[in-house]
RNA sequence: CGGGGUGUAGCGCAGUUGGUAGCGCACCUGGUUUGGGACCAGGUGGUCGCCCGUUCGAGUCGGGUCACCCCGACCA
């Protein structure tokens, strides 16, 4: 396939032609937004009620609030209107009217809004706007709400998945008494984000907190998960945030305690994209394709018939019945594709391209000698089994190739994690990728510097690594940690 | 908003010194095929991004304009 040989030299279009080719998602024909298409919505689907599931048990429910933010919400908290004015789409008018040579229509200046309206770009303000009229005692709380929903945020380059104007997500917002509890919490659910990652997506993540210019606006602290793509460099998967009182004071939320004293609330807020979709994509492609881990894959297993004639293809057929009747049973997703109008090569080289973690094939000759070919995506290794005990066998396999897909990933990022001390050869070997472990004296100034002349940020000071203090790489100053650093999406 | 590039069939592209539009894929019909992306034959499909100009004649030359893509700044 052509596109595969561009990929050392262009990681870009390869990734966004894998996206197209895997069926997965177009480019719209609207300014920066996706068409997420039926396989690529399978995947998502089964990534939100995995994360959903996991959300509930914590005690979170769902909920949905509006779309429209009025302007004046979003101008209550300073840094966090700050953050996001930028890239915020604006509603002025609410009608529209036939033009003068009836061909088309224009706005109604006549319907100009009085106050305009921002399409959510992220809803803590809406929401906490609503909290205030949720909480009065601390009775009330903690409150811990989810949405799934859809935001947009007006990018000026956008790539499908990784960045689009308008995304889907899910963004948690909690509120609590006190201060320990809301920062429990944020950490808490950095560490569901972190475990989904790793156990269903397969990805291997850094998780850490970020550096005061990398906050999310509003926040006092932003934990965050890291994850690295084969090109090196860093996509940040999901973050979780420690809001503080900010909104709380920005809202007037407050509860009386047990003492019968007003309080401000204290509040989280935590969230993943789409883009994990991308980071799925990234992180275990390979040149043939997609490759999905079982835990996420919409089909988990395909089987297909050999056979030109229709008779041939009807001995398969009812063989294969039982099979799948047994696979359904265990909870495995199969799909039995006996579509005579492609020829076996071709859905051999579709279904790898898609990602499709087992295929099972069978003609004449196998159910001659009572033997399936078997083939896992994630090492394309082929091999003949009996076909007696094929369910239990699959079954098996899809654990195999979770925990393999998972290992390789890990195993890739591991080689590709160093610590270095010196700037200038951190300045050459950043080149190739890789996330580097440095001293960091901690200054706003180092940061940028380090930014400006290698394109490189400080992705977080990264939690479960030891820490021993030494000197800023770049100043020589005094630095009490290692900082996590890459080029990143 | 800076730097570079591209607009020709659904997609990817070719189109010579200006002479009235072509290739591959896809699609449709028929047949032969089917253990790694089939083959043969026939067929459908285009205001050459848009506007103005030069010319007997513009996909091609000149001017303008719009859109998109890539590299930067911004970001989940």
């Amino acid at each position: 396939m052509d596109f595969l040989t561009k990929r050392s030299e262009d990681y870009s279009k390869w990734y966004n032609e894998l996206v197209v080719k895997a069926d997965l998602a177009e480019q719209s024909d609207v300014r920066g937004c996706m068409v997420i298409k039926p396989y690529g919505y399978a995947i998502w689907e089964k990534m939100q009620r995995t994360l959903d599931d996991m959300f509930k048990e914590t005690g979170v429910q769902n909920a949905y609030f509006p779309l429209l933010i009025p302007k004046s919400f979003l101008s209550r908290e300073a840094e966090h209107v700050e953050g996001f004015a930028k890239e915020c789409a604006v509603v002025t008018h609410y009608r529209l009217k036939t033009n003068e040579t009836h061909d088309g229509v224009v706005v109604d200046p006549a319907a100009r809004l009085e106050e305009e309206l921002i399409i959510r770009p992220t809803s803590e303000t809406i929401i906490w706007n609503t909290f205030k009229n949720w909480i009065h005692s601390y009775r009330d709380l903690p409150l811990l709400v989810n949405q799934w929903c859809n935001v947009m945020r007006w990018e000026m380059r956008t790539r499908l998945f990784l960045r689009t104007s308008e995304f889907l997500w899910q963004e948690g917002h909690t509120a609590h008494a006190t201060r320990e509890e809301a920062e429990a919490r944020a950490q808490q659910m950095l560490k569901v984000y972190a475990k989904f990652a790793e156990e269903y997506m397969a990805v291997p993540v850094v998780q850490g907190v970020k550096s005061e210019t990398e906050r999310f606006a509003g926040a006092l602290d932003t934990y965050t998960i890291e994850a690295m793509m084969q090109d090196g460099k860093a996509l940040q998967s999901g973050t979780s945030h420690f809001l503080g009182q900010n909104f709380g004071k920005a809202f007037d939320v407050q509860f009386l305690n047990k003492e019968n004293k007003p309080e401000y609330a204290w509040a989280t807020s935590w969230g993943v994209s789409t883009r994990l979709m991308g980071a799925l994509i990234m992180t275990h492609s390979d040149d043939n394709g997609l490759v999905l881990p079982p835990a996420l894959a919409p089909i988990q297993v395909v089987i297909i018939p050999i056979g030109g004639k229709p008779e041939q293809v009807a001995a398969v057929d009812a063989a294969v019945a039982p099979v799948i009747e047994e696979l359904k049973q265990m909870g495995i997703s199969v799909k039995y594709d006996n579509a005579d109008n492609k020829r076996p090569g071709f859905k051999f080289a579709d279904y790898e391209l898609k990602g499709v973690p087992v295929r099972l094939v069978l003609g004449a000759r196998d159910l001659e000698n009572g033997t399936v070919e078997v083939m896992r995506r994630d090492t394309l290794e082929k091999e003949s089994r009996p076909f007696k005990g094929m369910a239990s066998y699959v079954k098996l396999l899809l654990d195999e190739i979770q925990k393999n897909i998972f290992t390789k990933a890990k195993t890739y990022r591991d080689a590709h994690i160093y610590e270095c001390e010196d700037y200038e050869e951190f300045k050459e070997r950043i080149k190739d990728g890789g996330f580097f472990l440095c001293h960091w004296d901690g200054s706003a100034e180092t940061e940028a510097r380090i930014k400006e002349e290698t394109q490189a940020t400080i992705r977080c000071v990264p939690f479960g690594v030891e820490q021993t203090p030494g000197v800023d790489m770049v100043t020589g100053k005094p630095s009490k940690a290692r900082v996590l650093i890459a080029r990143s999406y």
